[in-house]
DNA sequence: CGTGCTTTTGCACACCTATGCAATGCCTCG
DNA sequence: CGAGGCATTGCATAGGTGTGCAAAAGCACG
């Protein structure tokens, strides 16, 4: 294993000094002349700059860390395939970090405190809270930080999420379009303001419309938990169910059909969120709420890199609208086919 | 934004020397003493060790490269949250990237070029190919290359897969067993060697126990292709099909049932490749052999962390063997029940 | 107390690049 | 031809840490 070559090398091969060399890759100023015999000497010599070196005296990493919690919703590898590739677009590179299922925010805590060690440029927190503490000393090091699908109000963090609200809204105005009288909710966890701001607008906009929502049960975006409140809110008669994500959707469907031999959506309808690559499959073909994956995270990028330019710059909050979604799992209304 | 605390503020404080300060931090010898002295001074002035400067003059980053082609099947996420949480418990962090659907030899090529620049101490590439000239970059850079679900003869990579002859192997036992005499096969990528494999191993393994393979087609992992191709084997009156992932098994699955209207297993009995979560859903329930992710990723990265610490290490070739998971999409043969 | 040994500590330098500053070269215009 | 302006270049230093080397300190023992 042979010693790195360095700009020296570089230099003395092309007979200029270091900062010549240092000039050209850096996008400098730089002589047409010297330009050249530096390229050369470093083509020859296989030069590559010194990440590591440069990162450190010009203090900026191009380095993104993203949080991730947990990747059995396909709603998240996706968005991590769009992040990673968005930010090497950009010019940066993804640091993943994954926080354990029921992480609390020492976790948390602990892996930005990593990120930090690592001096990302910016931080990407998917689905992932943040202390105070923790947005505080990201304040302090000047490193901008946005919210992805999770808002944190009063946090003073830029946040990026589809409009939760006017989705559930639409999942209302849509069930009871199709006559549906005696609606159920399994609710995404209602720790989280995703899942809160959909249950808000469901029940909201159902009782606008003088509809009732029989009764809302927290799913807790885990599968088991979907299927147990599934359970009792059919012991209560409901004809139609909305299904705070995707992921839920489908092992609810599972039971309904598989275990309990109903019929979807005959016996009951069902409407989930996401729109998920899965919703789409013949087996569930599932109406559901689209989350824009792609345009949520370009303006994540986007807001993160405007963050890391200009320092000054507000925290944006960003709400994405995205329509529903209508396929086979839900009646639909008459004329509306 | 004030400017970041060094080892010599803590030094100052603590009345120590700066290299005393480094030492306590990175773990040399140092009496109790000073070390407590320096300790509580970095806990006054909040003092973190800077890892860049750190990586550039140990020449390590403690950053491991993972590459990653698709996350559409479900089974790579899932390894790259366990890629992700086991790095992480040996003090290591994850630089993902992904490299474009159809990205030649020439993108991961870019892609190795860009980890070598950050200084990898070494590098996953899941199910990707390494063209010779850049393994032989990383051979000469020291940086140790470890192959995940995806072989490489010849190249002298370290390399991780389940035993995929043996599976094929497995999946024609259970067909034949099963009473089936018309099989066919939509395999994995046949550019991939483990897609070879699990078609070599399936078709020899039929032929050892008698029985003919009615058609072979390459469904690429690709959802329309596998469709595509799954048609002209039902043209050739298949009554079982082993698909050469689970990925693949789904789709085909949906055609059968809900386009063309027949019955898995009646009409035709369907083995998957792989055993992701999403398999044993009950709209599925896909027999399918399992490959243990947990420990093919345990394996890997014990096999990366053991090249790292000692550069003479012989680069391994480890397969693991996995169960047949049968669930309802194939006839199970009598007395297996 | 002196000697030999081990542990601890400080000094100085290395790692590799970016950049402020001053000097040099070049060009233009009067 | 000379002066002034601008682009270019080299020098030297900063950025924050780890580590070899030699000096100092601690320790045990005769």
């Amino acid at each position: 294993m042979t010693r790195r070559v360095t700009s020296f090398d570089v230099a003395a091969r092309a007979g200029v000094s270091q900062s010549a060399v240092s000039r050209v890759f850096s996008g400098a100023s730089a002589s047409k002349a010297t330009s050249d015999k530096v390229r050369e000497a470093a083509d020859a010599l296989g030069y590559r700059p010194n990440v590591l070196a440069r990162s450190l005296i010009t203090g900026r990493s191009r380095i993104i860390g993203l949080v991730v919690a947990y990747l059995g919703n396909p709603f998240y590898p996706d968005a991590l395939e769009r992040f990673s590739r968005d930010l090497q677009d950009e010019g940066y590179h993804t640091l993943v970090f994954t926080v354990p299922e029921g992480a609390g925010d020492t976790d948390t805590d602990r892996i930005i405190q990593q990120m930090l060690d690592h001096q990302v440029d910016g931080i990407v927190l998917a689905s992932v809270g943040l202390g105070d503490a923790l947005a505080a000393r990201c304040e302090a090091a000047g490193i901008p930080v946005v919210l992805f699908n999770r808002g944190q109000i009063g946090s003073g963090l830029a946040q990026v999420t589809s409009a939760n609200r006017l989705g559930g809204a639409k999942v209302a105005e849509f069930l009871v379009a199709g006559g549906h009288t005696r609606m159920g909710h399994v609710a995404g966890w209602q720790g989280s303001s995703t899942g809160r701001d959909r249950t808000d607008g469901f029940v909201a906009r159902l009782a606008e419309l003088g509809q009732d929502c029989i009764g809302v049960e927290d799913g807790r975006y885990d599968h088991v938990e979907a299927v147990r409140v599934t359970d009792i809110l059919l012991g209560k008669g409901v004809d139609a169910l909305f299904i705070g994500n995707d992921h839920m959707a489908f092992a609810v469907m599972d039971h309904l059909r598989c275990t309990l031999g109903l019929s979807v959506p005959n016996d009951v309808s069902i409407v989930g969120y996401d729109d998920v690559p899965m919703a789409a499959f013949a087996a569930y073909d599932l109406t559901t709420v689209r989350q824009p994956v792609g345009r949520m995270v370009k303006t994540t990028v986007a807001a993160l890199i405007h963050q890391i330019e200009d320092k000054s710059a507000q925290a944006e909050v960003t709400e994405i609208d995205g329509p529903l979604i209508l396929r086979g799992s839900a009646r639909i209304p008459e004329g509306l086919q």
